[in-house]
This record gives structure tokens, C-alpha cells and sequence, in this order.
DNA sequence: TATTTCACTTTTTTT
DNA sequence: AAGTGAAATA
């Protein structure tokens, strides 16, 4: 028996050994579908001689394409693995609307706009839709144009109800779309929404594609939404072998329109699919893998599966509580330092999760005072200051000038003199020749608003243009691209000049962008293949990456990928979301803010919250147990800063939903807990409304938990009439718990918690 | 025009 | 709390 089935266990033999046709691999948390991925591509490469570059693998994050890359050079050596497709589906939808720009209606220099880009759009498409950008909701609009996108609907396509408001939608939406085609942009969802229509509408792409990837791997198939559902339908129709690989508990992107229901659907379209099902856990003790059971079991219309291990039992879980989130990170680090010391588990070893990124701030400055070295995992945070957006929009502009978003962002960065009022009056000259900004700038002089300084200092900013973009046209590789750039527009000598520490950090990004393209352009150099795979007749065998110019591929892997996507810190605690942790292992997690409103999030707990919601947060909560091996800590804090206001939330009901005996209460738990049980809090006058419906924690568990969970005792707190104050003692919880108070002048109150504030 | 102040929203989660 | 965009001021 091959090398490649080794210890394996017989579903997953299964799975790699599947002929052809349609496969769906059911595979649970921990379950090795990473692996039964890698080697079934090692074993159709190797055994089954199948050409590499007929292989086409996706993904949905960065991290996990880039971690099977990995695993396949191993497997399959270097060479080999460089023929393969393995990418997100965002990133190879990219290259194939470079490859097929024509039949995509697009310029192939086209660059990619992120969130802020569509931000910044769609507040012009409700302009030029003579809307008032101030007073409409240009978030609200943008969500719903995504949500169109992910539903794979163009404009034309959109369902328009008799209602105002969804006229006013596709109106945005439509204006939007012409937009982004003028300044030779596309947004996320255009990535896979145009490819896909590009499939539609072109045979003779979609068959030439159809043919050549003879086998297409997915990997988190929970995750797909409708667009990327129908992108697999054409490039693998139903006859083909196309493997599918997921687990519906993990399912948590339903928000950006993933449907769970494509798992379910599956062996309907691919009619004859086969299914296996990979229900042995190898990666985390039986008491993590029972508390995490026990928690997913809640759900329901679930795939009938439960994992099993062969491992040891293991440590009971640890239930953290601490008296607000500062004191929480605290306890954190100080338990991941003694878990180190103790040699448990070393810093790279342990991960931090949370529900929301702006709890990463206190966890950051905590671990940074009492030193725990940590990586933010989720971070696109470099890429996000405005100075390196500035940077990479001159950097996009270089490569298409025609982009708007860009333009605009730049037009007076560094200050030039051009202001609001410039810019508004070459906006709408634009707008009324239907040209692009750049166009605009051709002729300030024929605009009859400007005045003559205003037209000389555009004639000086569209020089710097033309004198960049030349310059990109024959940049031989990122850095000198970016490094020019740098010179001409002084941006970097503009945050030098002023001496402020702030402007001097903003100078050290830039010099470290210049990093990253120095990083980027060497691993270009290198990955460079020295004999490009010999062409076959009649076959469409090259590589994907087609020949892309330097500094568009640089461009392209910072919006696609973000920050070279944050290694797993070695000799580092990763600190990330909950989603960000999908597909990862530690030998220790913590969990933090386990509260009610924070996890499950406000979002879910609401009355009026669609009951999918709470299902999808508990689907995320068991996508964290599931990502410990040995350890798993939960923790919650009985006070909590949210939106600058002092909550006190109830323990999380996912912790009620673990059974007691899988805690180790008995050593974890502080000596003496304060605090009553939970009060049933009295509707008192009828401004309050904030007490709003309760989660029922009248049971055992819960109530014990919240037993526990009240200690809040030696808080500081400011009130705005009696001034600052210690608790002293605490009855009930959420806004209306009443706290005992000693304020430093007026002594001993009694005071509803919602109108004190930290510190 | 540029800078400062102020009010206002935001916090899900990611490509 | 912090960051943003709009209004107010220099």
C-alpha cells in the first residue's frame, strides 16, 4: 500500500481513493480533512498520473491555501507543486478575470477595492443618484449591494419590490456598478460575481476551463454562498469529480450569505455524489470534545454525526471569572505564564479568542505590560493606517489612474492647495462628460468654476500623475515602483518634515512598506519558475499567474491578502477572533468574554432576532472549544466598558449549556463569591425600557455560574452626580443590578449600575 | 483653504 | 472609547 494512505483511518482512505464523480466528505472538527485534501491531490499527482495543472484546490482564507500549499510541497516536491492551482476563491477569481479580461468586459490592469474604496463609491453613486450621501445610510446601501453580490445578482437581476426603498436600492446599485466599470475597479463580490458571469455568458471560456481542471477540491464548503455555489456549478457542471469537503457545525459565515444548505443540497445537484463521513476527532481530549458536544447539541437541524477520539480524558475545563475585562486579560497572561513555566505549553502554543476585534485592545496592552509576547492574528491593521492607504493608492494609480476612489483619496495628500470646493467642481465636470477624474484633469482650464490657481494646481497634480504612471509602466519590481512614488509625491519627506512622535511613526510605515515590497519582489525572484512548463497542443496548461507587471501583483496580494498573512508567531501567543481561529489548532485556548451580548453576541440575543442567528453563534463557540488540543480556559467578566458605558452581562449561556462536572470548579473558582442569586428584576417606571426580555437563567447550572459571577467588589466608578466611588456590593445583574457604592464625598449610595461609569 | 471642534456612530464576524 | 464626518472657526 502507498506511502500516501498511511496511518489513515478507512473513511478517509476512502475519500482519497474515490474514482471519480462527485464526492461531499462530511468531515468534523479535527477530523484531518486538511490531510485527506493534500494526500487525495498527492495521490491523483502520483499514482493516478494526473497532470498537476489540472488540479484546482480552493479555499476560503489565506492562511488555510497557503497551509495546504505547504503540505503540498511536501508531499509532491516543489515542481510539481507549482503547476497546481491552490488558491481562495477570491484570489483565483482574480487571476481568471486578468486571463479573460477581454470576455470579462474588464481592463486587465484592473485593481481591487476594499471596504473603505466601497465606502467612498457608494457615497458618490447616491450623489450622482441625486441622493444626499449625509442623510441616506451609505453603509446600509453597501450591505445591501453585497448582499445582492453574494446572491449572484447583477443590477438587472435584482428582485425590485413596489416599495420605495428597493427602488432606491437598485437605482444605488446600478450607479454603483458604473462606477466601479469607469475607474476599471472591482469589489470583492465582482471578483466572483463577474466570473461567474463571464462563465455564463462566454461557452468557449467555461468549457476551455471545464476541460482543464479535471478535478476541483473545495475545501469549507459550509461557507460557500449562492455566488461561489454556482462559480463550482460551471467551472465542475455535475458530472465531474469535484470534491467537496465540510462540516455544517462550523458553519459561521451565514452573514455574508454562506448557505448552509448547499451541504444539504449537494447530493441533489451532483446526483450519484458520494458521501463519507470522517467522524474520528485526533486532535483534542475527550473532555473538550464532550464540552463542545454538549454545547453544539443545542442546535438543531443538524447532519446526524458525533465525534469520538481515542484519546486521554484529559483536564477538566477552567472557568475564569474576573471583576471587568482588564482584570481579565490579566488573569489570562498571568495563567499563560505559568502554564509555561510549569512546561504545559510554551507561548506559541496558547491562543487568545474573542468575539469582537474591539476587544482586542485591553488583551494587546495587558500582554505588552506584563509581557507576553503575542501575534494579532486577524491583523489587516498595517494595511488599514492611512498613510499606507495613501501610499497604495498612488501605488494603484500607477497602475490605473482611472481609479476615482483612489484618486479622490490622494488628490490633496500631502496638502497641495486643492481643497473640497476644487475638488467638487472637477467632480461634477467630470460626471458631466461621463469621464473618469484622471479624464477630468486632462483640461482644468475648460472647467469655467475654477479659478486660475485652482487650474494650476491641478495642472501640477496631474503632471505627478503622469510622471508615476509613466514610471509604473517600466518599474522593473515593486520597490523601485513604490520608492519612486515616495520621491515624487513626498509623502514620506511631508510626515519627516513634522516632528511630532506620531508623524514619525507614520515616516517608519512607510520605510516599512518598502519592506514589504522588498519582501515581496524577493520571493517573486525566487518563486520565479526558470523553465515555464512546456506548452501542450491544443491544451491550456500555463500557469495561472499569468505574467502579471511587479507592482500589480504587489498590489493585488495586499488587497486580496492582506498582511503576508500574520504568521502563526513562532515563540508567540496568537491573539484572534473566533472566526479568524477556524482551521487552527492550539494546545491551549482561552476563550474570553463569554458573556451574554458579547458571546452570543448582542446581535442574537435580541427578542426579535431571527433564532438562526443564536444557532450560528453557537456554531462559532463550538469552532473555538474545538481549536484546543490539552487546555481550554473560559472566561468571562462580571463588568465589561462596552460603547464607553459600564455593562454588567450575565455569564454566556453556552457555559450553562457545558455540564458542571466537565469544569474543575472546586480549585478555580475565588473563595468566597459575592453576590446574590440573579433577581428577577420588577418593570419599574415606564421609561425603562432597558430591561428588556432576560434570558431565562432560572436553571441549575446557570444560576450557579451567576452565583459565581457577581464579584464585583473594589470596582472603581464614577458617577456623574456623586462623583468617584468604590463598590462596595452588588444585587441582580445586566443595566438595572444595583451596586452598593463608597463615594470619596458623599459617602455610601446605592446606585443602578447603568449610570456609573468605569475608572 | 486649513485647522479645530463637535456631534455622532459604531461593534459582529472576512475576502 | 475611539474614530469619523460635518460644522465652525481661523
Amino acid at each position: 500500500m502507498s506511502e500516501l494512505l498511511k496511518d489513515m483511518n478507512e473513511p478517509q482512505v476512502q475519500a482519497v481513493l474515490h474514482e471519480k464523480g462527485p464526492l461531499l466528505v462530511l468531515a468534523g472538527a479535527g477530523s484531518g480533512k486538511t490531510r485527506v485534501i493534500t494526500r487525495r491531490i498527492a495521490h491523483l499527482v502520483q499514482e493516478r498520473k494526473v497532470p498537476p495543472w489540472r488540479i484546482l484546490a480552493v479555499t476560503f482564507t489565506n492562511k488555510a491555501a497557503k497551509e495546504m500549499r505547504e503540505r503540498l510541497v511536501k508531499l509532491l516536491g516543489e515542481e510539481a507543486a507549482r503547476e497546481l492551482t491552490v488558491s481562495t476563491f477570491h484570489a483565483s477569481a482574480a487571476m481568471f478575470l486578468r486571463r479573460e479580461a477581454q470576455a470579462a468586459g474588464l481592463e486587465p490592469s484592473f485593481v481591487i477595492y476594499d471596504d473603505g474604496d466601497q465606502l467612498q463609491m457608494v457615497r458618490r453613486a447616491l450623489r450622482e443618484a441625486g441622493m444626499d450621501p449625509a442623510g441616506a445610510n451609505a453603509r446600509e446601501y453597501l450591505s445591501r449591494i453585497d448582499a445582492e453580490k453574494n446572491a449572484g445578482r447583477l443590477p438587472e437581476q435584482m428582485p425590485v419590490g413596489d416599495n420605495i426603498r428597493d427602488k432606491m436600492a437598485h437605482r444605488v446599485y446600478t450607479e454603483y456598478q458604473r462606477l466601479l466599470r469607469a475607474a476599471n475597479a472591482v469589489d470583492f463580490g465582482d471578483l466572483l460575481l463577474l466570473w461567474v458571469n463571464t462563465l455564463k455568458t462566454h461557452p468557449e471560456v467555461r468549457v476551455k476551463y471545464q476541460r482543464r481542471f479535471q478535478h476541483v477540491l473545495v475545501d469549507e464548503f459550509q461557507d460557500t454562498n449562492p455566488v461561489q455555489y454556482q462559480l463550482l456549478r460551471l467551472m465542475a457542471p455535475p458530472a465531474s469529480n469535484l470534491v467537496v469537503v465540510g462540516d455544517d457545525d462550523q458553519s459561521i459565515y451565514r452573514w455574508r450569505g454562506a448557505a448552509v444548505d448547499n451541504i444539504l443540497g449537494f447530493p441533489k445537484d451532483y446526483e450519484g455524489a458520494v458521501v463519507v463521513k470522517l467522524e474520528q476527532n485526533y486532535r483534542s481530549d475527550q473532555t473538550i470534545l464532550e464540552a463542545a458536544h454538549a454545547v453544539i447539541a443545542n442546535n438543531r437541524r443538524r447532519m446526524d454525526k458525533k465525534l469520538w477520539s481515542t484519546r486521554a480524558k484529559g483536564e477538566p475545563l477552567t472557568l475564569m471569572i474576573n471583576r471587568d475585562e482588564r482584570q481579565e486579560a490579566q488573569d489570562v497572561a498571568a495563567r499563560i505564564h505559568q502554564l509555561r513555566r510549569d512546561g504545559i505549553v510554551d507561548y506559541d502554543g496558547c491562543a487568545v479568542f474573542y468575539r469582537t476585534n474591539a476587544q482586542s485592545r485591553v488583551l494587546e496592552e495587558t500582554f505588552r505590560l506584563s509581557r507576553v509576547p503575542y501575534q494579532l492574528v486577524s491583523g489587516r491593521s498595517f494595511y488599514d493606517r492611512a498613510e499606507i492607504r495613501d501610499a497604495s493608492s498612488y501605488l494603484r494609480l500607477m497602475v490605473n489612474p482611472k481609479s476615482d476612489a483612489d484618486l479622490s483619496r490622494v488628490i490633496n495628500t500631502p496638502p497641495r492647495g486643492i481643497g473640497d470646493t476644487t475638488e467638487e467642481r472637477l467632480a461634477n465636470e467630470a460626471r458631466a462628460q461621463g469621464v473618469s477624474l484622471f479624464d477630468a484633469l486632462e483640461w482644468p482650464e475648460r472647467i469655467p468654476s475654477l479659478n486660475s490657481g485652482a487650474v494650476k494646481r491641478l495642472i501640477g497634480f496631474r503632471q505627478l500623475l503622469d510622471r508615476l504612471v509613466a514610471f509604473g509602466k517600466t518599474a522593473p519590481d515593486a520597490t523601485s515602483a513604490a520608492d519612486f512614488m515616495l520621491r515624487e509625491t513626498g509623502l514620506l519627506v511631508s510626515h519627516q518634515a513634522e516632528g511630532s512622535v506620531e508623524s514619525q511613526t507614520r515616516a517608519e510605515n512607510l520605510a516599512e512598506l518598502l519592506t514589504a515590497t522588498k519582501e515581496f519582489d524577493k520571493a517573486r525572484a525566487e518563486a520565479k519558475p526558470v523553465v515555464a512548463p512546456a506548452p501542450i497542443e491544443g491544451e491550456d496548461n500555463a500557469p495561472l499567474a499569468i505574467e502579471v507587471p511587479a507592482l500589480q501583483a504587489f498590489l493585488e496580494q495586499i488587497s486580496l491578502v492582506g498582511e503576508a498573512d500574520a504568521e502563526v508567531g513562532e515563540g508567540k501567543v496568537s491573539v484572534m477572533t473566533l472566526h479568524a481561529a477556524k482551521g487552527l489548532e492550539f494546545d491551549a485556548v482561552f476563550l474570553t468574554g463569554m458573556e451574554e451580548d458579547m458571546f452570543p453576541h448582542k446581535r442574537a440575543t435580541q427578542p426579535d432576532s431571527d433564532p438562526e442567528e443564536m444557532s450560528e453563534e453557537r456554531r462559532l463557540c463550538y469552532v473555538g472549544f474545538t481549536r484546543a488540543r490539552r487546555r481550554l480556559y473560559v472566561s468571562l467578566a462580571t463588568s465589561r466598558v462596552q460603547f464607553g458605558e459600564l455593562k454588567f452581562n450575565p455569564p454566556s449561556r453556552f457555559l450553562a449549556e457545558v455540564p458542571k462536572e466537565l469544569f474543575g470548579f472546586s480549585e478555580e473558582l475565588p473563595a468566597a463569591p459575592r453576590v446574590a442569586q440573579p433577581v428577577r428584576v420588577r418593570r419599574r417606571y415606564r421609561d425603562d425600557d432597558d430591561d428588556g426580555p432576560r434570558v431565562d437563567h432560572s436553571f441549575d447550572q446557570s444560576a450557579e455560574l451567576a452565583q459565581h459571577a457577581g464579584d464585583v467588589k473594589g470596582l472603581r466608578v464614577t458617577h456623574s452626580q456623586f462623583g468617584r466611588g468604590v463598590v462596595l456590593d452588588a444585587r441582580g445583574q445586566g443595566p438595572t443590578a444595583k451596586l452598593l457604592v463608597r463615594f470619596e464625598t458623599v459617602g455610601e449610595k446605592t446606585v443602578v449600575a447603568k449610570f456609573l461609569t468605569p475608572g
